[in-house]
DNA sequence: GCCCTTTCTTGACTTTTTCTAAATTGGTCG
DNA sequence: CGACCAATTTAGAAAAAGTCAAGAAAGGGC
């Protein structure tokens, strides 16, 4: 694991705190997008944690730039972007004026938390969907979102 | 039929049109909205065609317009909002930075024209979803929301 | 018609996101 | 290694959507 870890970071600065960019790496190579200081350090926040995140593009930059990231709010919106372009993440419209982007790309549906704007993924295997009309000729589901939004306090 | 239109209409001014609130101001009545001259221009472009629309407050506003109305878009939003609460309209969400309204109410669910950001309604009856977890404790879920997203040509 | 309250309007303002032009960086080639 | 070119980043301006506030206007009960 660490060996991995040491020969894929390669010649790219892993900075003084080991190789926390491994995994990020990885992915920005898998998708053939070019590993930048800003991308790296995102793709960390983003990825490297393990669990599936939910973050808008002010959460992140704030986040990015408390961890001491020198990013700017326009590179933070053009990563997150490109990393959806890539597969690497997934926009989820919940609420009107505010974009939401999850690392869990895998097929899934989610619940929103109207009193607290959380999202929380709901997994896709159980949950069916039947009688739906099927697209119009020629067009093709780019996805079908299901939105669970939920009033109250949480358990 | 016209005779009901008349009687409803009231004293209310009908414009030299004839009597095209009638179906509006039923509406406004049911409730609790006082009907003004806007509300009532609004609520006759969303009503009373007869068929079910999805509109923005750009476009609704414009609309008016067009149609010889003087409302300025703040009243727009208000009344959008005003008549959402009353449910007479539903908010649909599918898209960063638009608020689309939906004059139908009934349970159903939407493809998107992801070409065209165009909503069409999918009659909820015969849709059946399986399978999705309760919603934590204390919670209460304020609606399911089930968007189909379409890519491609229409038929 | 008068008065009180609700509603409407205008215009400024906030928030979120995009754009632009200049500066910087990554990767490549010699 | 050093120069170079294209991709990327940046700050700040600008756009787009929606909200807010204060005064003006209009409903509706009397």
């Amino acid at each position: 694991m660490e060996d991995q870890a040491t020969k894929i970071t390669g010649g790219v600065a892993t900075g003084s705190s080991g190789r926390p960019y491994a995994q990020s790496l990885q992915r920005l190579r898998a998708v053939g997008l070019r590993p930048t200081r800003q991308r790296l350090a995102l793709g960390r926040l983003l990825f490297d944690t393990g669990c599936d995140r939910h973050v808008t593009a002010e959460t992140l930059h704030e986040e990015a730039v408390r961890h001491g990231a020198k990013v700017s709010l326009a590179t933070v919106y053009n990563t997150l972007h490109q990393f959806t372009d890539s597969g690497l993440l997934r926009e989820v419209v919940v609420d009107c004026g505010r974009a939401y982007f999850d690392t869990n790309v895998s097929d899934h549906h989610h619940f929103f938390h109207e009193d607290e704007n959380k999202l929380e993924d709901i997994c896709a295997s159980g949950v069916a969907v039947s009688g739906l009309p099927t697209a119009p000729e020629g067009s093709e589901v780019s996805r079908v979102d299901i939105i669970i939004r939920i009033k109250g306090k949480r358990a």
